[in-house]
This record gives structure tokens, C-alpha cells and sequence, in this order.
DNA sequence: TTTTGAGTTGTTCGA
DNA sequence: GTCGAACAACTCAAA
């Protein structure tokens, strides 16, 4: 009888698990196990949002496995260390796990493979196409998004079959103690999110089967934040209670069977969202120094003004600018923000404020229950002009106008900011423009009941305009 | 090696 | 109100 260990991480799921299938195929008995990391469990960076998450992710683990008749065992320590003891006590042949690409999991896989007698053996899974798999043809890494995508979508597209089905059984004929999985603590802001295998699934078939189905019309709806436009699969794939690859099947199977035209380039764009999911993984993979400072390094120089009063408004919702404050409290309150915003809130961060876009990745980071190293360092980069193929420096969102394009009557803005709730759809995006007159027949007092704005969007678009510029020639 | 075409998501201004 | 151009070169990928 061998027994082999799957150390699991970010895989908190039964289905499409090429660790945990490696795992069976290689030993009789597989013993299930998640190490609970003082290091990321007590880390700033993790929200006690996405540590609710994960936890509740842990107990629905933990019962699908035992509905298997297995056990899921959890160990709190340093990974190295707990491994070494586990792999003795249960005479373990192997462990196995799903590689990850960020630097702190990275050096936590060296020490493992140092302390422990048993070789740790890394499957892929948590990107779709691994990083080494999509490379040119020199084999170096991609650093523009779309020949990256062209390769990417030169490949066979997976099927359903390439699916790896859940085991039927986890039976286990020895006893490992573990300790009790800590509570989930109960925070009402997460309902939005029920972490659990089941819940992606349901989650992945509602977005993408039937002629209906919302990725039809995703292409439209994606920019509307007070719409369900989008998946909302995030913080699922975060933590893998959904394959990355299954997600892909879905997105293929909606193209093919797209009943118009229209819904098939829909369809295409949502296969796209993944794709650049895989793109940041591989960024983050190749270019690991993303992580401390701009991907190009002459945008180490801008002349932030870090201000921290200006900052503190930004976080708490409160800069006097409708549709950035709506999206600050949405993260704040679920955890989770639209794109559209996210882009919003981070233009304004960065160009608006003039403030290091690594304080506003390290905000999300905190914040966001679908907190991804190389997605958020992705996405804020690309914001702040100094990512891979970012944006140009240019390019500058205008709060106002973004809220009065893809929040026209006001919907989203009066649900996360209530103090608006009375504004006409007139003033809803710039309430300071309303008569005194019309303040008080509104209800809401620019200064007292709203913040006035805590700057002005054109004189902050030329001083931003200036700082970038200054960074070049 | 050189050349060529292209590059997520926007805004403003002037005709 | 609508539309096209300007914004700014620069780097990347591939032929």
C-alpha cells in the first residue's frame, strides 16, 4: 500500500485536478492535506475577506472529500517543516501539488523540496497554457498581449473529455491527525461569494449554457457595473474551486455553438478575459521583478506626490467623484469590483492623484477576495502605463465620463453611495455642479453630505500629463 | 540583419 | 450633436 500526499493550494477543487489525479495514478492512497501558512495567513496583504473566502473554501473541501470517504487534513506551520513531519508519519512516496508562478510560492516550493525526503512532484493547472508553453519562437516570453493571444489560440482547443472527472473515492486506511479547520468568520459582506466547488460550477453553467446564456451579450454588458455582465468567477478561479482549463471548455463550447454572429465575437471576448489571465501568470512567471517596480524600468522615475490624506479618501470612497467612490465602497463592502470601475479607480489613483500605482495594487491586494499576485500587478500596471503593453501614457480616464457612459441613470452610483440616492440624473456624476437651490431640494450638501471634489479633473490631467512626460527623452 | 506593421478597454479639441 | 485627428514615439514580433 503507497501513499502519496496532495498538497493543496490554490486547487481547492475535486474536478479537472491534475495534482490530485497524478496523485491517485501514482500510489493506492492519497492523503489530502493544506497547510495553514503563518506567513500568508497573518501577511497585510491578505483581507480578512479573502481569508473568509478561503477558509469557507476549505470547509466545502473538506466535505466533498469526506462524502468521498477521505480526509481532508490541516496542519498549521511553516510548509517545509509541516511536510517533512507528514510525509513520515504517513511513509508518503510523493507529494504532489499544481505549480504556482509567484515569487513567495515559488522560494516555498525550493524549501519544501529541500526539507522533504520525498520528491514534491508540480503539475500544471493554474494557468490554462502554462507559461513555458506559449513562448516565441526563439523561446522567449511574450511581452505584448496579442501575439501572445494569437499563439495561445494557435493551439488545439481543449474538450470536454480533456476533463479530468472527480475521483469516485479518497479512501483512506490510516489515521493522520489534523487539526480543526478555523471557522470561517462570519462576515455578511462576502455572501455575494459562497466559496465552494459547486457554487463555481453553477456559477460557470449559468454564464455560459443556452442560447441566453450572458456570455452572449458579454461584449456589451461586461462595461454596464451595475449589470450581471460579467462571470463573477474571479475569486473561483483564484482559488481554483473551478479549473482554469474548464472555464476554457466553456468558453469554447459558447463559441462554437454561438447562435449569431454577434454572440460568437461575444463569446470570443470572454475566452479572450482568460487569456489574458494566462498572459499575466506568464508575466509574472518570466519577469518576477514586476512585483517591486515598473516592467519598464524608466517609469521607476515618475514623480509620484503620494499624498496621504488624498490617499485615505481614495480607499474610503470619499474623493467627491460619484462613480469612484461607488466602486471604492463596492470593494470595500463585497470584496469584489466591476472591471470597468477597477480600471476607473485606478486611473484616478494613479493619474488623477498622482499616486504610486503600487499603493493602490497593495489596497486591492488587501481588499480584494479575488486577490491574484500576477492579475492585480497585471492590471495595475497596465493602469499606470508602465506594464507590458500598457496603456499610453495619454490616456487618461475622466471619472465623470465614464460614469456618464457606462452608468447612465445613475444605478450603480446610488446603490454603493446612498447619499446620492436624491441627485438628479443630471448632476449624479458631478453632483458639485448642482445650485445650492438644488442641493437642498436634493437632500445632499456638497461638503457635508458629499465630499466636494478632492481634485479637479482637468488641472490633475495636465500635471499627470507633465510627470509622464518628464520620464521621457 | 533589416524592415514593416501593429499595439485592450480614452479624452479632448476643432471642424 | 457628431466625427476625425491628435495625443508620441517606441518597442515588439515576425517576415
Amino acid at each position: 500500500m503507497t501513499t502519496a500526499i496532495w498538497w493543496i493550494r490554490r486547487d481547492l477543487r475535486l474536478t479537472d485536478n491534475q495534482a490530485l489525479a497524478a496523485a491517485l495514478a501514482h500510489a493506492d492512497q492519497v492523503v489530502p492535506v493544506f497547510v495553514l501558512d503563518p506567513k500568508l495567513l497573518h501577511s497585510q496583504s491578505v483581507g480578512e475577506k479573502r481569508l473568509a473566502f478561503l477558509l469557507g473554501g476549505l470547509h466545502a473541501l473538506a466535505t466533498d472529500i469526506a462524502a468521498r470517504g477521505g480526509c481532508l487534513i490541516v496542519r498549521s506551520g511553516e510548509p517545509a517543516q509541516v511536510l517533512a513531519r507528514l510525509c513520515q508519519e504517513c511513509a508518503a512516496v510523493a507529494i504532489y501539488a499544481e505549480r504556482d508562478v509567484s515569487p513567495y510560492a515559488t522560494a516555498r516550493d525550493v524549501a519544501v523540496k529541500e526539507a522533504v525526503m520525498a520528491p514534491l512532484i508540480l503539475t500544471e493547472g493554474v494557468a490554462i497554457r502554462t507559461p513555458a508553453a506559449i513562448v516565441k519562437k526563439d523561446d522567449a516570453p511574450y511581452t505584448v498581449f496579442t501575439p501572445y493571444s494569437r499563439r495561445w489560440r494557435a493551439r488545439p482547443p481543449m474538450q470536454r473529455s480533456d476533463i479530468l472527472p472527480a475521483p469516485r473515492t479518497l479512501k483512506l486506511d490510516i489515521r493522520i491527525d489534523g487539526e480543526a479547520i478555523p471557522p470561517q468568520p462570519s462576515l455578511p459582506q462576502i455572501e455575494a461569494f459562497p466559496p465552494s466547488e459547486a457554487e463555481a460550477k453553477a456559477r460557470l453553467d449559468h454564464f455560459s449554457q443556452g442560447a441566453q446564456a450572458p456570455i452572449y451579450v458579454y461584449a456589451e454588458d461586461r462595461n454596464r457595473p451595475e449589470m450581471e455582465g460579467t462571470s463573477q468567477l474571479s475569486p473561483y478561479l483564484r482559488f481554483g474551486m473551478i479549473s482554469s482549463r474548464t472555464a476554457a471548455v466553456a468558453a469554447y463550447t459558447a463559441v462554437e455553438s454561438a447562435p449569431t454572429a454577434a454572440a460568437r465575437a461575444s463569446a470570443d471576448a470572454w475566452l479572450n478575459e482568460l487569456i489574458w489571465r494566462d498572459f499575466y501568470l506568464s508575466i509574472l512567471h518570466h519577469f518576477p521583478y514586476v512585483r517591486e517596480g515598473s516592467f519598464r524600468r524608466q517609469y521607476d522615475a515618475i514623480d509620484w506626490q503620494n499624498d496621504e490624506t488624498l490617499y485615505a479618501a481614495w480607499c474610503a470612497g470619499q474623493t467627491g467623484y460619484p462613480f469612484i467612490d461607488a466602486a471604492m465602497r463596492q470593494l470595500a463592502t463585497l470584496g469584489w469590483m466591476h472591471n470597468r470601475a477597477r480600471m476607473a479607480v485606478a486611473s484616478f489613483l494613479v493619474k488623477d492623484l498622482l499616486i504610486d500605482w503600487r499603493w493602490g495594487e497593495r489596497w486591492f491586494m488587501q481588499m480584494l477576495i479575488d486577490g491574484d499576485p500576477a492579475a492585480n500587478n497585471g492590471g495595475w500596471q497596465w493602469s499606470a502605463g508602465t506594464g507590458t503593453d500598457a496603456a499610453p501614457y495619454f490616456r487618461i480616464f475622466n471619472p465623470t465620463a465614464q460614469g456618464q457612459k457606462f452608468d447612465p441613470d445613475g444605478v450603480y452610483v446610488r446603490r454603493w453611495a446612498p447619499e446620492l440616492r436624491t441627485v438628479p440624473d443630471k448632476y449624479i456624476h458631478e453632483p458639485w455642479r448642482m445650485a445650492r437651490s438644488e442641493q437642498l431640494c436634493a437632500g445632499c450638501i456638497i461638503g457635508q453630505d458629499y465630499p466636494a471634489p478632492i481634485v479637479d479633473h482637468a488641472q490633475a490631467r495636465e500635471r499627470a500629463l507633465a510627470a509622464y512626460k518628464a520620464t521621457r527623452g
